[in-house]
DNA sequence: GGCCAGCCCGCAATCGTTTGTAGTATCGTT
DNA sequence: AACGATACTACAAACGATTGCGGGCTGGCC
């Protein structure tokens, strides 16, 4: 008796414990337990654990309209700079009691749509984006199907949805103070794709922090890179040095595209760090490891993950108005690519 | 007329149609639809496309008892090992409409058989375990409540699971045998933790290889590093050189214990490639960016990943009885850190 | 014209919960 | 002792789909 077949349902709770199904739901759930009598409530609690009952999330989730579940979206999942983002949200939203689905949206805009749509289909609770452009109307269309979105790493320009970043002027003012203090006064910037926020802020940000140095920063010191990529950062890299070959440093929007700044560097026959100093951005692993060691502006990508997991269930209780941006501010991890120029005074 | 408040349902499609919901539901599910006169699936299929019914995936799954979502445990997410192997089982999946939840389990074994119990307690119809150690009893926990698992990246001794891995003695045999016919024959090993498989394997084929050439293989020759990380892999080659300095070439069994040969290898004052040579084991990505790039084997984790999921989905269809352990052949990309020895005969 | 077969379609149960409502004790009060 | 309030608990209707089963209509055939 009270063995049953497959898992245990709430009505073989119930029996075991001799009331009604609704009885044994009451019990069982936290919010309405207090008005189910102290000893029954007892019984049915110890029939549910004698048993092994665990609820169907499937028909809680039908009746009450939620599955527990979030979604999370990612540009490329092969990226490891995601890793710690997702990581820092699985942490929180397991604790919580949710679990997390991942999309990877590798192939361009509209596949993220799609898979946001998916996700939506799928009724998940809120959504997690890492994939936001800076003119993104795919995010109109999720919030206004009432999902509750915040946004990771990235954001909009219109900056309707709330979004946990970087610091990305602080960053880069970091790096630039880091190189004139140094004594650099020629400094380029490989600049990140300009339609995501990342790019256009850093450069932005160099832009601003020259400046406030009395520095040049007009745009033939600036070169775009097409996208996050080593190969990308080396033509940037390249081009700037042709046009200006008396930079003494560059600050790049990404590790990635610093690395390309190394082979640029190297292939014109001259050094890194002790010729040309070369500055990254987030800090992914290895960098340390690289010849030289790469100076580069940390990111907390594991506390954005987990922040951005945060407001988000914030959002879904419905608790706060997180309505703004949040900017995780930034370190400077000076290793071997960033030294004194040749020719300091 | 038609437009309803939220999000249509069945009995929606069915009044736009005219039709009963089981007809609708019917019409609309390709399994049955020959059932349903020509006439009325078409009727009700425009009623569904004009109103955008989308099925609620909870009510069928309740029905159907299938969640269309499948679990993959991860040991660490911030590891970019996952990455690939995470896109590639994600791509296969979406292909056939389901979806990937994430467990990230990075805090030991147990922390790992809780979050496989969490997936099955949220009906997952499948799981692709990437944390399985070579006794690893939690496998026959999730088999035995008859959900169907797949193990990926790494296998357990007794081999009763379906496995997609890399095959680790060709692999390894690959590294030894480009060693030799560089002209080492002082050959060092620096292994990884023995309760996993991947540790365990490439030793024994670090062995094998070695004794096909008639070199010694003796247990003074290989070190076994605590975990797959810098440290203890510059802590293993440390002690690996301090009892045979007359080694002139590492075979480490993964990337980073590599990374950390480099390590102790620039500790004592020589050089990798031209004093040392050393082999990675992976290939993950910035590898070709060290000094020296680091010439490692190369695992095919992106279709792990995609067979993984591919042999997942093939059990769950009842198709095919893919009981065995699939090895994925690997390469070797030859870069600078392995050079003839400077003894070379 | 009647009968049977076959094709469609509707009816209703079901999956496992949650939750509004109604009903039954029990208790205290006068 | 009757009454109202209180405290629990049972009943049943959802949530949105799937599916076995039965029934109605049509058609063919004699």
């Amino acid at each position: 008796m009270g063995i049953v077949s497959g898992r245990p349902t709430l009505k073989d709770v119930a029996r075991e414990a001799g009331v009604h199904v609704s009885t044994a739901s009451r019990a069982l759930n936290p919010a309405t337990q207090s008005v189910v009598n102290p000893e029954t409530l007892k019984r049915v609690v110890e029939a549910a654990e004698r048993l092994g009952y665990r609820p169907h999330p499937l028909a809680r989730g039908l009746r009450t309209n939620q599955t527990m579940s979030i979604g999370m979206v990612i540009p490329d999942v092969e990226n490891p700079l995601f890793g710690p983002i997702v990581a820092g949200a699985e942490s929180v939203l397991v604790e919580e009691g949710y679990s997390l689905l991942i999309g990877n949206a590798d192939r361009g805009i509209e596949h993220a749509e799609a898979v946001i749509q998916d996700m939506i289909e799928r009724h998940v609770d809120g959504l997690v984006l890492a994939t936001a452009t800076r003119d993104d109307g795919q995010l109109a269309a999720a919030t206004s199907q009432g999902v509750p979105v915040v946004l990771v790493n990235r954001t909009t320009d219109r900056g309707d949805v709330p979004a946990i970043i970087g610091d990305d002027h602080a960053g880069i003012t970091l790096a630039v103070d880091h190189l004139v203090s140094l004594g650099h006064r020629r400094i380029g910037h490989v600049a990140g794709p300009s339609w995501v926020s990342t790019g256009h802020d850093r450069r932005q940000g160099f832009v601003a922090a020259m400046e406030r140095h009395g520095l040049y920063a007009g745009p033939d010191v600036i070169e775009e890179a097409e996208w996050y990529q080593v190969e990308p950062g080396a033509a940037a890299a390249s081009a700037l040095l042709e046009r200006h070959p008396d930079t003494t440093a560059i600050v790049a929007a990404n590790d990635l595209l610093a690395l390309g700044c190394y082979r640029a560097i190297r292939s014109l026959g001259k050094e890194v760090g002790s010729d040309i100093s070369v500055t990254g951005y987030n800090d992914i692993p290895l960098l340390d490891l690289m010849q030289p060691p790469m100076t580069a502006v940390r990111v907390p990508h594991r506390q954005m993950g987990a922040e951005a997991a945060a407001t988000l269930l914030a959002m879904i209780a419905g608790t706060e108005h997180t309505r703004g941006t949040k900017r995780l501010t930034p370190t400077l991890v000076v290793r071997g690519s960033t030294a004194p120029p040749r020719t300091a005074s």
